[in-house]
DNA sequence: GCATTCAATACAACCGGTTTCATTGCAAGG
DNA sequence: CCTTGCAATGAAACCGGTTGTATTGAATGC
């Protein structure tokens, strides 16, 4: 590969000339800019990135850290963020991390060890926790999805409790009050903040929720399959199932055909997330 | 942050040492090392990997191209890829191509600009498409899902042709003769490979393929869901619907609930993939 | 005609590591 | 005792760009 000294010999020129014909080519001449032009075309020139980002102790990428990268609900999350990252010409590192602190870690790391310029977190776990002195390091770090929004650095994501809430309220205004809660993982922020959203709507119509209601489980089909079985088992004359995604909600749905139950007649289910397999199922 | 001379005077050595500390630690005293160590842990130094890489001319790091990240085979295919890359200690940058050439190119770009030491590309379009002397510049790029697997560079995919006489003979030992075929985008090769192999299992049987049966469009739910009302408006006495994926299989699905056919008893339907929420789809 | 100014370009330092080569000092062998 | 060899370490070049500063030369002003 040819370097910038090749095209500062081929065009007679310094290699700073060459950098300037690329960075700044207002302070050329017209003839030289135009020679220097020349010989980078006639030698393929492209000069090389990794030098430039040393010099500039930039590496013009951000980390994404994924909990589940073949899960469909942030694939979707990873795909728009890659598509602001390319109009902006950034690249994007994606690192799955299982949920795992220790890989959460190492990418936290990279950001000082200049792999990154900043981390986007999509899974539950704050900086705090990734990093000993994080903030006070000052490393770009936004969180997404799950997140406390009244931590110390940015967050983007939905107001949980309040969609939860409408999704509560628009069952409850559907007359159903027998209503079982396939919730996520009991841990989870994103779990609590919509469990308060459902209690909030539930005491809108002064009642209250009945914690043997409650079913937990992973955000997953599988996870909502298995909880929607303990929880129907357990509970005969439930209504409707507020489920805390799509994902759980697909799930309900097949436990709910197993048992022989109509949809939405014998049972309504309701989830989070829209993706796009929801037009799918039967009912959609 | 903390540079290595900054350990090496703290340590009384010279940068050399430290530096020979982490990568070849044998090479020094014992006491030494000892002593490297603790300035570098005292002083919190963690080596840029930006100059290591720069000197070293590598970046550790590959290039995954993806047609459309959203998309959940591709996902899946991607988590894959991210979970080697990560055993081996490499970083994937991943960049959504919308399956466009352009973007592709500037992506094959990225290694001779040093910003990847490789490229996986999971589109269709081949190197020599990409870069004019690809081959002969010696870019390391690997081609996984729908490649050529005769061309001149590393393909990694399933045998497209066997599969597809697998899955239609699977129909045809099932009593169906009138077997519609929803296909993908007629371009691809793809496509076309597994057209080769239905063809392949009708011709084991004296059978040919009636090219009105075949719709094509694009590899995905709603596309699958449009080219079912198609072929099924056009052709009422088909018992069987060859899905070369799993997603036309799915919009199929919905296709036929929505015309009231019962599955699988009106209507047989198979997919390629064997995509997770294949599962959850009524009928399984 | 000489000083001043400015545009155009060259020179050289720099980014932060790694690595080659040279140097030092000690131990073993003749 | 001197040579040889090896282990431990330091000095300096190097990776390929960018950028601050110096230099050159031509144009302008008095």
């Amino acid at each position: 590969m040819a370097q910038i000294r090749d095209v500062a010999k081929r065009a007679g020129v310094s290699p700073a000339t060459v950098s300037r014909a690329f960075s700044d080519p207002g302070k050329l001449s017209g003839e030289t800019l135009e020679r220097v032009l020349a010989a980078a075309e006639e030698l393929k020139y492209k000069p090389s990135s990794l030098a430039q980002l040393f010099r500039e102790k930039r590496t013009n990428t951000v980390l994404v850290m994924v909990p589940d990268l073949a899960n469909v609900f942030f694939a979707r999350v990873v795909s728009g963020i890659e598509r602001v990252a390319a109009e902006n010409r950034y690249n994007l590192i994606v690192s799955d991390t299982g949920d795992a602190a220790a890989t959460e870690c190492i990418g936290v790391e990279m950001v000082e060890t200049y792999r990154a310029d900043g981390v986007i977190q999509l899974g539950e776990r704050p900086l705090s926790e990734l990093h000993p002195a994080g903030l006070a390091c000052a490393i770009p770090f936004v969180q997404a999805i799950s997140a406390d929004p009244h931590g110390p650095y940015p967050t983007v994501g939905i107001d949980d409790r309040q969609a939860a809430a409408s999704m509560a309220r628009y069952l409850l205004a559907g007359g159903h009050r027998q209503i079982g809660v396939l919730a996520g993982l009991e841990d989870r922020l994103v779990t609590q903040a919509r469990l308060a959203g459902f209690r909030d709507a539930l005491a809108e119509l002064g009642l209250s929720l009945d914690e043997g209601l409650i079913e937990y489980g992973p955000y997953s089909m599988a996870g909502g399959e298995a909880a929607a079985a303990r929880l129907l088992s357990r509970c005969r004359d439930l209504t409707a199932l507020f489920c805390m995604s799509d994902e759980i909600a697909i799930g309900a749905i097949r436990t709910a055909h197993e048992l022989g139950l109509a949809l939405p007649d014998d049972l309504s289910i309701s989830g989070f997330d829209n993706i796009e397999f929801g037009k799918y199922c039967t009912p959609p």
